[in-house]
DNA sequence: ATAGCTGCAAATGCTTTGCAAGGCC
DNA sequence: GGCCTTGCAAAGCATTTGCAGCTAT
């Protein structure tokens, strides 16, 4: 066993705070890690609170709020809205959509070049574009 | 001035309520008339009972919220979330989607046709498409 | 040293609920 | 009359905030 001090994967978790400008506390770091270290994830804030219980990781659930929102504004999560009282944050902030499944109230990515948005009219009075969601609702 | 007990209007909206298996009360027919009488609306609770107010219509907001959902149950309304804690009714039930602007707060709708949703993803596992949300969220 | 974080608990704000009273069919 | 609706106030929940104490740099 070696110190859990710094594994590699720490280092990447804890370069890309200190790249966003997040100081890497050991609450950000931890939850990072939980969040970056296994692919991409969607996950609620409760979810991760509950997660980082699991592990052993001591955090309080404003501190989830908060790491998710300060994630989220350095564009290293994306929020998505699925209804008033159920958002998720998605690790992966590329350009893609989502299933959401009613059932089971989970999703699952869709890359972008799945659907074909053409023809996107122009926002009225020279708005920009900041994101284009879509969610495609199934019922099992 | 004449009675403004039955104009034709009301008629109309007494018939959908009707036609919908929701019965015609009161403040069902007032918060009905409000949400169907001038074109395309998209309304929140808490507007919907200002304005029901400002008409001195007298409703408490649990009415509102549960005609809302009533409304939106038998498919006169449909629910936009936004993002947690503000969520929208679209009085414009047929198939199309929306621009959120950012700093308003408001919605406008897109017609179906003017976005092109090719190929489509099989929805895993045969589940059935529920409804297809497309939010183009603008900063002015 | 010090600006930024965290934890806790209380406060918010939107939405729902419980139950008695009222109204539509 | 009977059952669905309403109103009110209270309860619920997810999320936010205030502030004293910590901590990364």
């Amino acid at each position: 066993m070696r110190a859990k001090k710094t594994s590699p994967a720490d280092l990447t978790v804890l370069e890309r705070l200190r790249t966003a400008g997040l100081r890497p506390t050991r609450q950000r770091l931890a939850l990072a890690k939980l969040l970056f270290a296994q692919g991409h994830r969607h996950v609620t804030a409760e979810g991760l609170f509950n997660e980082a219980k699991d592990n052993r990781v001591d955090v309080s659930l404003a501190t989830v709020y908060n790491a998710l929102h300060d994630f989220t504004e350095k564009s290293l999560l994306r929020e998505i809205s699925i209804d008033s009282s159920r958002s998720y944050f998605d690790t992966n902030v590329g350009d893609h959509y989502h299933f959401y499944f009613e059932q089971t109230g989970k999703l699952q990515d869709i890359p972008a070049e799945r659907i074909a948005l053409a023809n996107l009219p122009e926002a009225p009075g020279g708005a920009t574009v900041a994101r284009v969601d879509v969610i495609i609702r199934v019922r099992d």
